[in-house]
This record gives C-alpha cells, sequence and structure tokens, in this order.
DNA sequence: GCAAATTGTTTGAAGTCAAAACAATATGAG
DNA sequence: CTCATATTGTTTTGACTTCAAACAATTTGC
C-alpha cells in the first residue's frame, strides 16, 4: 500500500497500489486463465467442469456433499445440476437414505470429459508457458498457501 | 492431468486432478482473499475498492479508459458508477469533450479509501501470513506472468 | 461541410449466487 | 416404538455482475 508502480502500456492510466495487492493479481491471473479455458472448453462453464470432474473421482456422491465440497449453498446446487443433467452429461438417482440423489456421470458426461481433458492439458500449457517446470510447481504450492 | 492427489480432509472428497491445474487454485485463493477482503472493508466490495483507488490513482479519468482499464463494457460501467455516486464516494463532471465525463472522488470518497488503505494493509498481511516477504514477491512476480 | 467514429446511456438478457421456507425422510433419546 | 429434531433436496425470491445492441450527442477527419 505504499510505492507506485509504472503506468500501464495498454491503457496508460496509472494503476495505483493495485498491482501490489495479491487479491488484485489473482483477479487479472484468473480473468485471463478462465478466459482460454472457456475458449479450450466451449459449452461448459470451467465450473461446470470442474463439477464433473469431482463427479467423476466420487461416483454417486450426494447434491449437498458436492455443494460443500466446492463452498456453495445446498440450493445453489440444485440448479447447477439441472443444467448438467438438461444437457444429459450427469444423472441423479436416489440413494438407500431416500432423502438424497446419489449424482452420476452419464456416457456423455463422461465422453466429454474425455475430450476436455485433452482441451484442458493444452490449456495448462499455454496457461504455464512463461513459466519454467519449477516455477509452475513453486506457484502452486504458493496459491495453496494462500487458498486454505 | 495425471496423477490424483491426496482427499481433502474438509469434506472426505476425492477433489481430483482440479488440485494440479492453475486455474482452480487460482479461483480457490481468490475466494478466500476476496472473502477476507469484504470482511475487512464492509459496504463496498473489492472490485469497488478497486475502482476507488484508480479514480484516486487517475483524477478526471473519463468512465470509457476507466471500463478499459478493469477489462469490463463500456456500458457496465454506467452501473457501477451510479452505485458509487449514489453513495456520494465519487462524481461525475462534464469534460472539456462534452461528450465524456471525467470521474472525480468526493471528498467521502477520499475519507473512505483512506480508511480502507488501512484496513487492506491489514487484509494483506493476513493473506500473506504463511508466506516470507520473498516468497510473497515471487508469487506476485509469477502471477504477473500469468495474467497479462 | 459532412461522413465516420467516439462517448455515455438505456434496454434486455444471461449467469451466478444466497437466504428463507417447505415437504419428505432419517435419526436418536426416552 | 414414538416423537421431537435434524438433514436433504427443492422452490421462490432477490441481489449482483456482466455483455450486446441500439441510440442521441458530440467530435474528428477527409
Amino acid at each position: 500500500m505504499s510505492r507506485r508502480p509504472l503506468k500501464r502500456p495498454g491503457t496508460g492510466l496509472d494503476p495505483g497500489p493495485l498491482p501490489g495487492l495479491i487479491g488484485y493479481r489473482l483477479r487479472l491471473a484468473q480473468q485471463t486463465v478462465f478466459r482460454d479455458f472457456a475458449a479450450s472448453v466451449p459449452g461448459v462453464s470451467p465450473g461446470r467442469i470442474g463439477m464433473l470432474l469431482l463427479v467423476e473421482a466420487n461416483p454417486g456422491v450426494t447434491q449437498s456433499r458436492l455443494a460443500q465440497a466446492v463452498g456453495r449453498d445446498r440450493s445453489t446446487m440444485v440448479g447447477v445440476l439441472d443444467q448438467l443433467e438438461a444437457k444429459r452429461l450427469v444423472e441423479r438417482r436416489k440413494g438407500a437414505d431416500r432423502r438424497t440423489n446419489g449424482v452420476w456421470l452419464t456416457r456423455a458426461g463422461r465422453s466429454l470429459l474425455a475430450r476436455a481433458k485433452r482441451a484442458i492439458a493444452d490449456h495448462e500449457q499455454r496457461v504455464a508457458a512463461r513459466l519454467s517446470a519449477a516455477e509452475r510447481a513453486k506457484l502452486l504450492e504458493l496459491l495453496g498457501r494462500i487458498g486454505a
């Protein structure tokens, strides 16, 4: 919150103290990364692909545990799963505990995910293009120490 | 996109390949940081405080250049400035080019920003609590290389 | 002087999210 | 076993953020 860096060439605007804040840099980086991701995997947003990956790794997981895992409200998950179910990527099945729904990937979901994974691998390489392998690992580690 | 890390203790869910993706870690970190920021500076969102800092560093900047600086559409800026003007934190003044509005901080805006800056300094320390000064600098640098 | 570009604005739409209240179902204490 | 309590998924409502297209006012450039 003290020193004033150089103006940004693109806009000609003085960015003020913002570039010294971790939160600001996180937002810029995330914006860039998500934009590339969205272009790499059209039709399904980054967050939704994340959901599919979570379901793949935990077949039959309940909606509540899914919500808890991504830090969203239970009620939010309803609409999300409605979306994914409308696209035939997942399906809900009544559990032994009949209050719960187990969530499973459909065949189409698994197929889309397989395709997405290849696109994600390319995407990840583009994102880390300006980073050495060691730097990339360091970044992941530092982010992990920030993000709980 | 290959190895499968340990389950997260909190949820008991297998996170799958997500923790190996930079975008995922960015989202988690940003979520944590923004949550702390929002609690530190109540009433005005992180993005809005960013706007105020930008206006402070560039008094009289036009709406379009502001929009361009934060990567938003021109039309988006209208509502944002309406908000801030309704809270008497900024004001618009017709420019020499009478198509444009110059944006300026009000006295209340400067006062709120001064208070916010102290809160942000504390916030930044909490965010970087688990990082050495060198690690914090390294993180900012690596994020800069990701985020355009 | 006049066509073309720029600026701020309005309108309409989409996407994301949370909070509160509800029915169905399960759990646990007695 | 019974009945108060908790949990799960859902609906409804509302807030927030964003973009795109169309428009009038104004400026710029040929």
